[in-house]
DNA sequence: CGGCTTTGACCAGCGC
DNA sequence: GCGCTGGTCAAAGCCG
């Protein structure tokens, strides 16, 4: 396709009112001067209200036509809500000509009204190309952060196709236009209604977030075929079947489950200091192994979610070789019921943890990638640390809760090592799709939490306008996951701000196999 | 007796 | 191809 032909096509084809817009989108150059216009008009009007002596050229042109410009603006766009003829009979007709001043003065008075209608129609073209520039400035990144991961070409044939029946050759001037707000017109929902899914997956992802953490349950019936092949796993198969239908497909199958392979591989990890042989988080877990890893004298644990029949989340337990007193849990897959309240916080920050890490923009301001890279970030509410890591065998997450000085998981009373407290970090978002995590409950719950938590948003917000932060997890989050981009939510967000005190005060009491013989701290323990 | 843990065996992936 | 390692299976045993 012949980019200047789809831009010629996409002119052709775009009704006569859009094209001024359309083009002042893609130059300021070509903005700047509509604005000066209407700043020197508006200027002149008020200048000449405020002295009301110096003639003025635009009370002779009072009753000329608007101009062209102006012309423009009112009957494309249809901006204006005051309409420029009645305002331009102002003047009656019948006005006494006893005085001089009389006239004057209602000429006048005719100006400063006119001024303030002016002044209106400049404040509000004003607002609208700002805003307009806000939402290019935005597409545009996230459609260069597209054309980075190669997809963008897929993209746009299939755009393109789509575009072809409505006469549509244009990709990306025609979208930018529908999704700028401009279009009050009927002509562009008719005329792109591809453009408007396509916007909603773009700009707002917020709902594709929510309709991911749908509980999918039909994997169960296929659980008796849970394999050798991991490949196979019932995780596969749920978060194949999250991102059936709702995770937009603007990219080929192969993409798809290209993603969804490295969504399934994503693991979130939990470091925290606890006595106990293994975290309580709220779930019901079988312990199904145990081996001893190469490089650590502790064993590790493997436990299966067994809360409902078929569950894919399985974890793993293990000590921290250097301190032993630290526990590492990793969560993988996704839960397939509903959990108790319990683990909602376990799910919510580990959850949460790695779907804002893995998702969000990824444009790299440099476009290094570097395969092996690792960040680390603080978390604002909390001295709690995430880590990525795209070096390990699956995308993880790390959650050091072990740096917190007031970390609850240090229990000085042994009598309470079967209890555990979750003092996770609050500002993460709501996005429950990993580690075993999303339920119907999330999604219940993160409604309210939305609103709740606005304010947490901003913090996140700021974390991530840091170029160090944002470069470094772009970086990290393209290195893992290349071409995937399951998700841009910033909007959905954890209800963590909420929870202060209930973090701090909340006692999980386990109700599970915490009080397990083998302690994965004991060596001799270890299976094979 | 049902559910869970233990543990040796098995399998797959990976590097050499 | 072989060995190493991680992950899982499943029979046996334990426990309430």
């Amino acid at each position: 396709m012949d980019p200047n032909n789809n831009n010629n096509k996409n002119m052709n084809m775009s009704p006569s009112k859009t094209i001024p817009f359309q083009v002042n989108l893609t130059s300021d150059h070509q903005n700047r001067p509509i604005i000066r216009e209407l700043d020197f008009f508006s200027q002149n009007n008020s200048n000449h209200a405020s002295t009301s002596t110096p003639p003025n050229p635009y009370i002779h042109d009072h009753y000329t036509p608007p101009s062209p410009f102006e012309m423009k603006v009112n009957t494309s766009l249809n901006l204006l809500t005051t309409n420029t003829s009645s305002d331009q009979s102002v003047v009656e007709p019948d006005i006494p000509t006893s005085s001089e001043d009389t006239r004057a003065n209602l000429e006048l008075v005719n100006l400063q009204a006119e001024l303030e209608r002016k002044k209106v129609e400049n404040h509000q073209l004003r607002n609208m190309f700002d805003e307009a520039k806000m939402n290019y400035n935005t597409l545009n990144t996230h459609f260069m952060s597209l054309m980075q991961k190669g997809k963008v070409e897929d993209c746009n044939e299939e755009q393109l196709e789509e575009d072809k029946p409505n006469g549509n050759g244009g990709v990306l001037a025609p979208r930018q236009f529908i999704d700028l707000g401009f279009a009050s017109n009927d002509s562009h929902a008719v005329e792109e209604p591809r453009s408007q899914d396509q916007s909603k997956s773009l700009v707002n992802d917020n709902e594709e977030g929510f309709k991911d953490e749908e509980l999918v349950l039909d994997h169960e019936k296929n659980e008796s075929d849970r394999g050798k092949d991991r490949n196979d796993s019932p995780s596969d198969r749920v978060i194949a079947g999250n991102n059936n239908d709702d995770v937009p497909n603007f990219s080929p199958q192969s993409s798809v489950e290209q993603a969804e392979a490295t969504m399934r591989k994503a693991r979130v990890s939990v470091r925290a200091r606890s006595e106990a042989n293994m975290i309580n988080d709220g779930c019901q877990w079988r312990k199904y192994g145990q081996k001893m890893a190469k490089g650590n004298p502790c064993p590790r644990a493997y436990y299966r979610c067994t809360m409902a029949i078929g569950c894919p989340v399985r974890k793993q337990v293990q000590r921290c070789a250097e301190d032993r007193s630290i526990l590492v849990t990793t969560y993988e897959g996704n839960h397939n019921h509903a959990l108790p309240p319990a683990a909602m916080e376990m799910v919510h920050q580990t959850s949460s943890a790695a779907k804002m890490l893995l998702s969000g923009p990824m444009t790299s301001p440099d476009g290094l990638m570097n395969p092996n890279f690792l960040t680390r970030t603080m978390f604002p509410s909390s001295s709690s640390i995430a880590t990525i890591s795209a070096s390990a065998p699956f995308p993880t997450i790390t959650l050091d809760l072990t740096q917190s000085p007031n970390n609850p998981l240090q229990f000085p009373n042994p009598k309470l090592s079967n209890q555990f407290q979750f003092p996770f970090p609050q500002t993460l978002f709501n996005q429950s799709r990993f580690s075993g995590l999303q339920t119907s409950q999330d999604i219940a719950e993160s409604s309210t939490s939305r609103q709740i938590s606005q304010n947490l948003v901003d913090k996140v917000t700021a974390i991530a306008k840091d170029p160090n932060f944002s470069a470094a997890l772009a970086a990290a989050l393209t290195s893992i996951i290349g071409a995937a981009w399951p998700n841009n939510d910033n909007s959905a967000v954890d209800n963590g701000n909420n929870t202060t005190a209930n973090n701090s005060n909340r006692n999980v009491t386990s109700s599970n196999n915490s009080n397990e013989s083998n302690d994965t701290n004991n060596p001799s323990s270890s299976g094979n």
